[in-house]
DNA sequence: CGAAATTATTTCCGAATGCAAATATCTGTT
DNA sequence: AACAGATATTTGCATTCGGAAATAATTTCG
């Protein structure tokens, strides 16, 4: 039986690479501009967003989840940072105790608004400003399209074909 | 004196935020299926794939800008494991004896060999296989165009507006 | 030739990660 | 009301990371 040709080709392989090749430089340009002018890292400027985006307050469950951060640890430790920063408080829930919200303090306000136009600026010009004008729109439809169809699909063990597993590679 | 519009479009905005939201999620598949079916992570199926690339042999310092990894250190403890696992081996270069090379062994070769398939496979069930046909060289030429673009410009702190410069937020 | 500068890699150290266990709180059942 | 789950978050631990100093080997130049 033939297997069919389940590979990428060239083309697919070229969109791959290109993808994380551009992720990797302009994620680090960003950050390494943040930091030069304004001290913080992107994942900082990242949180900062994210609260400003929903009102200056949000859930650690929220703001995990928008940040797309997988563990809880790394957010709880993450915000843990901009508190004693200074740029964030946390608050209990009055609801529900168990929940702990992060809330946008006066100074992480403004270092937000500090930072926001050498981010913004630097995603043009680190990224969308290198495209032709259009082009950005058709990257987004592009993305949009994978992220759309990436959402219902998981990872489904079951249809494991046992004919490609092999002996795990020990430690 | 207007100071004339510097920020993303929502459109530039989106595409920035597609590129980030794709590529977490992409990744995260191909890695966890990488580690469920063959027991090694995507860190190292790369460094395995970039040795085979260059004939099973690179010096760290080849390696580590072909992985994208941007710290040398970074770099000899991702070979540290893989040597550990007995997929890689050191040799020194007999020409000059500072250069270190990483050398796939057959059992390297193997793992690759095997892990190959469903890394292929995934790529185009996470990703370009999401995409109409012909809309990943799409992608790819857009992707292409930015890091050609993003190649010659480096960060220049010279260019600083000082006015946009603040306090630099203390740890 | 031999000291000084340069290059390739590794080691040290403090910070950041994810997972699993611990903690705290809430909900439903009786 | 009390107890057996659920749920949200944090902590402990072992691993991984990046940057700076250390190490090792080569090249440059007086």
């Amino acid at each position: 039986m033939a297997t069919g040709r389940r590979g990428p080709t060239p083309e697919e392989m070229m969109a791959w690479r290109g993808l994380l090749r551009t992720h990797a430089l302009v994620i680090d340009r960003l950050d390494t501009e943040l930091r030069q002018r304004h001290g913080i890292p992107l994942d900082w400027y990242d949180v900062l967003v994210q609260l400003h985006e929903a009102g200056g307050d949000r859930t650690m469950s929220e703001l995990a989840e928008a940040l797309l951060i997988v563990s809880p640890s790394s957010c709880t430790r993450l915000v843990d940072r901009l508190v004693a920063a200074g740029l964030v408080r946390r608050e209990v829930d009055p609801e529900d105790a168990r929940v702990k919200h992060a809330v946008l303090t006066p100074e992480g306000k403004a270092v937000l608004r500090r930072a926001a136009p050498t981010h913004l600026a630097g995603i043009r010009r680190w990224f969308t400003g290198l495209l032709e004008p259009g082009e950005a729109a058709q990257l987004s439809a592009l993305n949009a399209r994978i992220l759309e169809r990436l959402d219902g699909r998981v990872i489904d063990t079951s249809t494991l074909d046992t004919s490609t597993l092999d002996t795990r590679v020990k430690g």
